[in-house]
DNA sequence: ATGGACCTTCCAGTAAGGTGGAAGGTCAAG
DNA sequence: CTTGACCTTCCACCTTACTGGAAGGTCCAT
């Protein structure tokens, strides 16, 4: 199938499986004589991975590493979790931080909803903040 | 005060003031006979301010809208308001899909962790993402 | 044989908030 | 008078995941 056929297939765009081929995401294709990529159709299941790893907060990076462990013979399922471990602590961090902003920028507003903007002095840029 | 002088009492950088007069955040600053920028010590203000409009999770452009709105005459209270509002939105929304990932993210890993990496199929890349 | 839809490559740009470095000017101390 | 710490400008680069566009080649139907 060509490029334009496979990004129907798995809901992307050419210019993008023309990107993740060039960042190692996607082996490069075979060819027709006049140069055109030339995709089986098992490329939608992989495209269908890398979606779904960016679904889980992974970043093309990581899901190259965990394609490359699969290309190279091995269960990459070790890595997997590893990747996922470390994505939870980070997004535990990521959550209590901006439950924490949130905290404070509440506070913020409900200042700046109490008090008359005429008592505002011009020295300060703003007294909310 | 020069520009070194002013980034360490500011706690940041000479380069970053540089570019936060490019920005329009910090106005042009005096200059000595030698071409050097000399800033007087309220520039220190201006630039915490910057940062706790930063540290509410604002955008430079933000910040800077409320900063010219003052350096207009106006008490910039209501945009403030409207800004930490709406930042407040975003906020909920973000934390309520970094909570969803997180959940998914659990289960993939719990399932991980449960299964023996043998009984992978090799036709799949990872039977866990 | 010509039009339109497809494909190719390569180059450039986007957001955001800076950082790095080169080439050169200035200033105070020794 | 030189050294070293500053300062100046300008240009490029970083991250991430693409997207836009130009210039050209190919394929199929009319």
């Amino acid at each position: 199938m060509r490029i334009g056929e496979l990004a129907e297939a798995s809901g992307t765009t050419a210019k993008t499986l023309r990107f993740y081929e060039e960042q190692g995401l996607l082996p490069a294709a075979e060819r027709t004589p006049a140069g055109y990529r030339d995709y089986t159709p098992d490329a939608v299941g992989r495209i269908d991975f890398i979606h779904r790893g960016q679904a889980a907060g992974l970043t093309l990076a990581q899901v190259r590493q965990i394609l490359d462990i699969r290309d190279d013979g091995q269960a990459p399922c070790g890595h997997v979790q590893d990747l996922l471990d470390s994505r939870l602590a980070d997004l535990d961090e990521q959550i209590a931080q901006l439950v924490a902003l949130r905290e404070t920028i509440t506070q913020l507003r409900d200042q700046a909803a109490t008090v008359e903007p005429e008592t505002c002095s011009p020295d300060q840029v703003c007294r909310y903040l």
